[in-house]
DNA sequence: TTATTTTAGTGAACGGTGTTTACTTTTTGA
DNA sequence: TCAAAAAGTAAACACCGTTCACTAAAATAA
């Protein structure tokens, strides 16, 4: 470890593109990938569009970062809540609906992050693929692998369940509800005759029903 | 209802209209919306790009049909394992599965369907709006619905569900599995040394998983 | 049949896009 | 101080969806 980590002219650098970066978060936030173009990007921040490409190699890599950064967020707080003491179920409930509640308050971000990864060649590593425990998704992953674990322990849920496959499943439901909000900006919504149900509690009976299927059979 | 149902010059006229619709088709299925660009696909047909627009007000429109023939499929297919006889939990299970395959098979189709729907303005009604009743997605809704309905009504389901919500965090659920397999290709692999699982299993696993929490607790 | 109106089809352009190239200016390190 | 590296740019390339003014052909009315 050197003592100088860093030289004026890399901090230079790097703060330009955490300039280009957070212009571009504004912009993606609001409008999606669609929205954000380099010409446009290039105008808000005073360079030419040429200049955006010292620092990124396309405009890919650009939307990649800003997807790893919304990953960052949802691990921080999803692991909060993971590490908590509240009884199992609960807990299992609310790092569900915390995962929903973050992804739809950025739904440009939610949707990117896994729309990218269809036809691209470096979509980072999948599960099963050299890197990704060490991605943020990866982590992500862990912790929820890491509390079914604890439930089969526990005996809250059945013994025969497999934490990876299980959690791979639980997560899928998950990611499907969040897909839901996110595309159907009206969801869950009932038609009028029937038991009207707040977006907020439809998360929670979703985590519900969702942790119910790993569940021990009892009276 | 008059005799000619349609006119010399309107049947050339759908029939164009086919032909364009299926090298879209063609092109769509393998590259997606991102690789069917109106130049490409008029010159696949010899015509002139501005010819494209005598029949599809916009390319937005032309992709909205192929999505609408594709919904189409999937709804007969689940509709037809719907209305079998075989015991209610392997229905059901088969619809989930039944589902997910076809989406599998045409992923750009499937992720377009739901992705379009975000930002646009007249992307198709969503349940609770009118319209929605009487759409393809409206009615693969309606026979979940009735399944479900179907299995509270048996006791084979807990009797305080209401089917309308419980299908849609079923079908939540279905999605999310279906976008995970479309986006991440080599979903649900798992490290070699943990217990293996093809694609068809774990899509079976899965909506064994949702049906469960649909169920009664006993012993 | 002729005259008129509607429709099919086109080439060229408008205003965008991501990206590359050749070039100039600035900064850096020896 | 001076060569080398980096920052920044204008202009171009190759695309994109869409529109417009226009011609050629077909359908319709007289």
């Amino acid at each position: 470890m050197t003592a100088t980590v860093s030289s004026p002219a890399e901090r230079r650098r790097n703060k330009i593109r955490a300039r280009i970066l957070s212009a571009a978060e504004t912009v993606f936030a609001r409008e999606g990938a669609a929205g954000l173009s380099i010409r446009r990007l290039a105008e808000n921040i005073d360079y030419s569009p040429a200049a955006i490409y010292k620092y990124f190699k396309s405009k890919d890599e650009l939307v990649d970062e800003l997807k790893e950064t919304f990953f960052e967020l949802i691990l921080e707080n999803v692991h909060r809540i993971a590490d908590t003491s509240t009884p199992f179920h609960e807990r299992a409930r609310d790092c569900v609906a915390t995962y929903v509640r973050i992804a739809v308050e950025k739904p440009y971000h939610y949707a990117a992050a896994f729309a990218g990864e269809a036809a691209r060649e470096d979509a980072g590593p999948a599960d099963g693929e050299p890197g990704f425990e060490l991605s943020k998704k990866g982590q992500a992953f862990n912790v929820l692998r890491g509390m079914i674990a604890e439930g089969v322990e526990n005996g809250a849920f059945r013994s025969e369940i497999n934490p990876s496959l299980a959690a791979k499943s639980v997560w899928a439901s998950m990611h499907g509800l969040t897909m839901m909000i996110v595309h159907i900006p009206s969801f869950p919504a009932l038609k009028p005759d029937q038991a009207t149900m707040s977006r907020e509690e439809f998360i929670l009976f979703h985590a519900d029903q969702v942790i119910r299927g790993l569940e021990t059979h009892h009276e």
